[in-house]
RNA sequence: GGGCGAAUUCCAGAGCGGCCAAAUGGGGCAGACUGUAAAUCUGCUGUCUUUCGACUUCGGAGGUUCGAAUCCUUCUUCGCCCA
């Protein structure tokens, strides 16, 4: 994998350039549609690349090592050829798992008892297991096993967390680097800086990764319930030191304003639930705001999704059949939105990349922040 | 023509003398959702009031009672049964 660096914003951290993977370029800043189970959502094959455009999405290594499970991914020969994605993926490596499943799992230094939240059975994850998972789904960009805190850990807490997470990571990457990848195609390991809200733990985290020599860099841990300035100012603490020739992935972020605030400190990669999450939940992102598209204002309002919208669907459906959907808990709903917000979170980075490329995008963002923020 | 049963807040449907503005579900209205245990969850849903609270409701009318959605009389409507 290699990232080659295109263009620098002149007034901020923000750059275009492009990430080679063996499934193909990536063109960033880029948003990744996130499909846990190995399916975005909602939204199939043909409309992910044909209406979404995407160019990378993610699978969840604790979802998929339950369901269907290595036996299953191994015999269809990798989760590309399983799936029909033959364009790059990232896996996740459970990490966010160990956050969000509090109460059904254990820490301790040699990895984390789960419990399947599917059936109760009783799993480790171990760094090194982690990591041979990760080579049978086979996505491109496999991500280090950590520990992701609440927002709201204390010091104590986020700087032991941080700890562990560096500790994991040195077996992650012994392990990594004593196996070969499965499929005959080149996977690459990110590891994944933490340290909370908390400057000098973000910095010494944020050495210890970069002195790995990654082929990528993420930063986890935020966005997690902390205030979204608290959040910033980590990714500019962290973005001080993590290389600037290889791309930096902020993980499970965020809103459109998030990813512009991110991409102008200098992040390359997104990936967030919102666009299917919301979208399936009736909020639709538009370039001119954010609409609950079940409120009674829609109903009788026949204009197109978004008119000038990212893709052709915008325009086949009005606001009020979509709305009708919706009350109806029509499963075509939640597809509809799921698609227009992905294409929606797809075309915002493609412009902001267009913008970086153009050497305007500062203007271009401060008129797009308020734009996006607003309640239609 | 005779007999029996039922009518409850937008709908369905509990309640059967005070703890009832009235369970529960649906519908409606609004909100939440950030590396997906989520096509999920939360709140409100008689009127007025910011709150406390006040007021008007349980087919219509009239009664019994300190007190009625709940008991009685009658009327209306709708079911079912017998002619």
């Amino acid at each position: 994998m290699k990232y080659q660096l295109q263009h620098t914003d002149p007034k901020s951290n923000a750059r275009a350039g492009l990430l080679h993977t063996d499934h193909g370029v990536i063109e960033t800043p880029i948003f990744m549609p996130v499909g846990t189970l190995g399916s975005v959502k909602g939204v199939q094959l043909r409309d992910l690349i044909e209406q979404v455009s995407a160019q990378i999405i993610l699978g969840n290594t604790y979802h998929l090592y339950l369901r269907p499970g290595l036996e299953v991914l191994k015999a269809a020969g990798g989760l590309h050829k399983f799936n029909g994605f033959d364009k790059p993926m990232l896996t996740d490596s459970g990490g966010f798992q160990v956050f969000s499943l509090t109460g059904i799992r254990k820490l301790t230094e040699e990895g984390c008892e789960f419990r399947s939240h599917i059936d109760g059975s009783k799993h480790i994850f171990t760094p090194e297991k982690v990591m041979d998972i990760e080579r049978v789904i086979g996505a491109d960009i496999m991500m280090a096993f950590d520990e992701c805190p609440p927002g709201t850990a204390s010091y104590q807490y986020a700087k032991e967390s941080m700890g562990l997470t560096h500790r994991w990571l040195d077996r992650c990457f012994k392990r990594f680097n004593e196996t070969e990848p499965l499929y005959g195609y080149n996977q690459s390991l990110f590891p994944i800086v933490q340290g909370c809200v908390y400057p000098d733990l973000r910095r010494q985290s944020a050495e210890f990764i970069a002195s790995k020599e990654a082929d990528g860099n993420a930063i986890g841990g935020l966005a997690v319930g902390e205030p979204a300035e608290k959040m910033y100012e980590m990714i500019e603490v962290v973005n001080e030191i993590l290389p600037g020739d290889k791309p930096r992935y902020l993980m499970g972020v965020g809103t459109p304003v998030n990813i512009l605030e991110g991409i102008e400190r200098g992040v390359d990669m997104f990936d967030c639930v919102m666009p299917t999450r919301n979208g399936r939940n009736g909020m639709l992102f538009t370039k001119d705001g954010i609409i609950n598209m079940r409120n009674k204002k829609w109903e009788l309002d026949f204009s197109p999704i978004e008119a000038d919208g990212a893709c052709e669907l915008d325009r086949t459906y009005t606001k009020a059949y979509l709305r009708h959907l919706f009350h109806a808990k029509e499963l075509l709903a939640g597809q509809i939105a799921s698609i227009h917000n992905l294409a929606f979170y797809l075309w915002l980075a493609q412009e902001a990349r267009q913008h970086i490329i153009a050497g305007d995008f500062a203007s271009w963002k401060a008129q797009m922040v308020p734009r996006l923020s607003t309640r239609l």
